[in-house]
DNA sequence: AAATAATTTGCGAGCCCCGCAACTTGCTGG
DNA sequence: CCAGCAAGTTGCGGGGCTCGCAAATTATTT
């Protein structure tokens, strides 16, 4: 039967082997998700995984250079579809909603996973040993998006101030989001992650108001800065 | 007599215990940055870190727990003077304005530094091993830097959206940072690190006019989000 | 179907990180 | 001053990780 979702987009006809190669990253990705959340990171063998998955624990190594690695890497799936996501946005849109609308789509979701999942997750990310890995799938995440808005924009290759920007915003996209997640993380009960994101990014991408602008003994104006340098 | 520095900044008279503390991680930290940016990562072994300094590899791993972490620990020392930078800005400055001014004053001092090193200091930035520890401690700094900018700001420790704002406003300026330090690291005789940072964050502070309002097919509107909730 | 290319696997080496228990060093109250 | 306590250091040993290598297995090509 196999009426998979081969043709929804575009499929590159993938061969045998690379579809298998697919299907072994994923798997291992997620038995190790899977497994990191049950039984807590520290109690997790690259032993385990690999046998989970049935494969042996050298084949893991030659897939993943690190545990840390490949428990972040469901990160790493998001990062192609949220290109995608983008792209497909109305060209109409002005620049940041379509951007904050792309974000949020990729977060909604999240919200359908079981609550027991969830928070086992967002235990799991706490640990020390995986916030490096997990920052680290957030910037080539964001790499990931800068290209797609320098796409969208239509900045050249050659650019060098365009796609800084470019860079640029999709880094306050990134941040953002690491911002929401960890507050999400640290405040189980508070409202759910998707509101906290959009109220976010809507705030960056008004540049900031409410602190900029307080009413207190703050100056509501711009910077202005001395001379950058000689 | 001892007439160091210990009235300039209300210093908290350290215990030899402590000193000695600060003075080996100090010392470890340096080490291992030196070794690893003259022999390579790949070729820095523990051992040799402790040798360099005179302890024990044990004692090494009493203080870093892990290679990487010592590498980029030089990165948290610079935390401590970016928050006392902040506060010391007259409070008459605009927030951006003082922001922009301290997190330059971290980076000037850099260019001071032998150009032999910080040629090696690039390329030793690029490993792969470093990268997650070196976002981790931009990571920490964000957080510092969210702190100060909260009591800068006046913002009390139970308002949750201000300090959510904090927060977020410490991104960007972590996030420019990052950016500036990436093409600076990529682009070997380009501009030098601190004229790119600045502009970055002036950029970021004026709420990235540069694409919000491009000429072409883009519109220059804010955005304008569907509602985020009730 | 043979030739070729890519993957998987077992093995072994070298290193890392940490718990533990002794040992050394700084600190503190009499 | 010094006895006793607290804190830091060290060697040892163990479990684990990551990788290079070469043989075996599995796809792909001709």
């Amino acid at each position: 039967m196999s009426t998979d979702g081969a043709s929804r987009t575009s499929a590159p006809e993938l061969s045998l082997r690379e579809s298998k190669k697919r299907a072994a990253r994923h798997a291992l990705s997620w038995a190790a998700l899977r497994l990191a959340s049950e039984h807590g990171f520290d109690n997790l063998r690259v032993e385990d995984i690999a046998t989970e998955v049935g494969v042996s624990a050298r084949t893991f190594n030659n897939y993943f250079s690190s545990k840390e690695e490949a428990v972040c890497s469901f990160n790493v799936e998001r990062q192609e579809r949220l290109r995608e996501a983008l792209l497909a946005r109305p060209s109409r849109e002005p620049l940041w909603t379509a951007v904050i609308n792309a974000v949020s789509d990729q977060h909604t979701a999240d919200g359908q996973a079981p609550r027991e999942f969830i928070d086992r997750f967002r235990i799991l990310m706490q640990h020390p040993a995986l916030h490096g890995e997990f920052l680290k799938s957030h910037a080539r995440m964001e790499v990931i998006l800068a290209d797609a808005i320098a796409e969208r924009v239509g900045i050249d290759a050659d650019d060098t101030d365009g796609r800084l920007s470019a860079r640029l915003m999709a880094g306050l996209v990134g941040n953002a989001t690491r911002v929401a997640m960890i507050h999400w993380f640290q405040n189980e009960d508070e409202e759910s992650l998707l509101p906290i994101l959009r109220r976010l990014l809507t705030e960056v991408s008004e540049g900031l108001p409410s602190l900029t602008t307080r009413p207190g003994r703050l100056s509501g104006e711009r910077a202005r800065v001395t001379a950058p340098a000689p």
